[in-house]
DNA sequence: TGGCCCAATGTGACTTTGGCACCGAACTCC
DNA sequence: GGAGTTCGGTGCCAAAGTCACATTGGGCCA
């Protein structure tokens, strides 16, 4: 395990219960893996960065998921590729990887869990790159702005966050968030994006055309 | 199963033998799945279209390996998301939904197999990601040459075929091969291209800057 | 309060990429 | 050798991405 998660000292024999501060580093490309992270409580936000220094968002894990970057490492014995940040501070467990080998050949709840969460997140990838290699870029920002938005239909987060949830590039989205504001879709304020029709973005989002 | 993969009679229980001839279309999005296959000979290529009518092959399964895209219908129950079509004539083994899962539960070689494919798709479906949302266009392109050459330094592909590979227009597939071969890089006939500086080419896919 | 600093945003100019249409060249099949 | 079809080249324009620089808003501190 690397960059001080916390394991806490009352663990049960198996998972080791473990948490982390908002903005910890969890892992970054090249890091070896120390177990599977089944999150309970938090979010991590797992990000790509190319040889050539652009980046982007690959995807959240979410309470109640599991972090599949560990998968490679633990079936392959590889190490990480991409980046893992904890965006808010984290709960959860960890499955270390003899204990991950054990499971998935004894524990058939578990093996089902973990087999569910690849078949998701398999679709999540299919659905990102058709997100950025086949979608015109206002569907994309459209999505990321439905998707990151709370329930009040506002969300805080800057033009350059949001580039990097669109993998563009920070002038080009302030210009579409302008034209979005143009067209009463959206209003903005430095840091801070309100929907104002979240059912037009909706239909800009499904990209016909 | 469907449009005719055609099951062998002498099949043992468990795998059921098929194979399938050229051009041959293996499943459609929203096509229910037959089983896992186990491919030993031949190619499938895996192809993504989007509601807007753009596509691009998301990957290629070949001898040894297995088609994951029933991975999320054989766990979940779920549909096809994308178009499966035999490269070439096909040879390999299907693994019926139930004897899957009794598999994946009993044989632990076959688990490990599985998951290691899992894996394997996870990294490369990173590398697509980085390579369409990324990279720069040139990269891609000489990428895509470098993957699809075979041992004699040539490829007999269309531009069109090309721009799927590279998430692109046939057009500036054109365009930008007229750059490469100006530059010495490769030579282009009808339906054919020969690369005539591999080295610079990998230079070039390495894409930094 | 006023000044300062810095992150966040707005904008003009330019490059790269993608789309469309149309043309000519090359191949195929009689 | 003529017709039809596929393939590739090119002009033109629109969309997307980049870079540089101006502007704004907020927080911080003397």
């Amino acid at each position: 395990m690397r960059r001080d998660i916390t394991p806490m000292s009352n663990a049960p024999a198996n998972d080791l219960p473990f948490q982390a501060p908002q903005a910890q580093v969890l892992f970054r490309p090249g890091d070896s893996c120390p177990g599977l992270i089944l999150l309970e409580a938090g979010s991590i936000r797992v990000t790509l960065t190319a040889a050539n220094g652009r980046s982007l968002v690959l995807y959240r894990v979410r309470p109640g998921d599991m972090c599949l970057q560990s998968f490679a490492c633990l079936t392959e014995g590889q190490h990480y590729s991409a980046e893992g940040v904890a965006e808010t501070a984290l709960k959860g467990r960890l499955v270390p990887p003899d204990r991950f080998a054990q499971r998935m050949a004894d524990d058939a709840a578990f093996r089902g869990q973990v087999l569910a969460a690849v078949a998701r997140r398999f679709g999540e990838y299919e659905r990102l790159v058709e997100d950025v290699a086949l979608s015109g870029f206002d569907a994309r920002l459209a999505r990321a702005l439905l998707a990151l938005a709370g329930p009040d239909e506002a969300l805080h987060i800057t033009h350059e966050a949001l580039a990097e949830e669109t993998a563009s590039g920070r002038a080009f989205v302030s210009r579409r968030l302008s034209g979005f504001a143009a067209d009463g879709l959206i209003a903005t304020q430095r840091g801070q994006i309100t929907l104002l029709a979240p059912d037009r973005l909706r239909q800009i989002a499904a990209d016909l055309g």
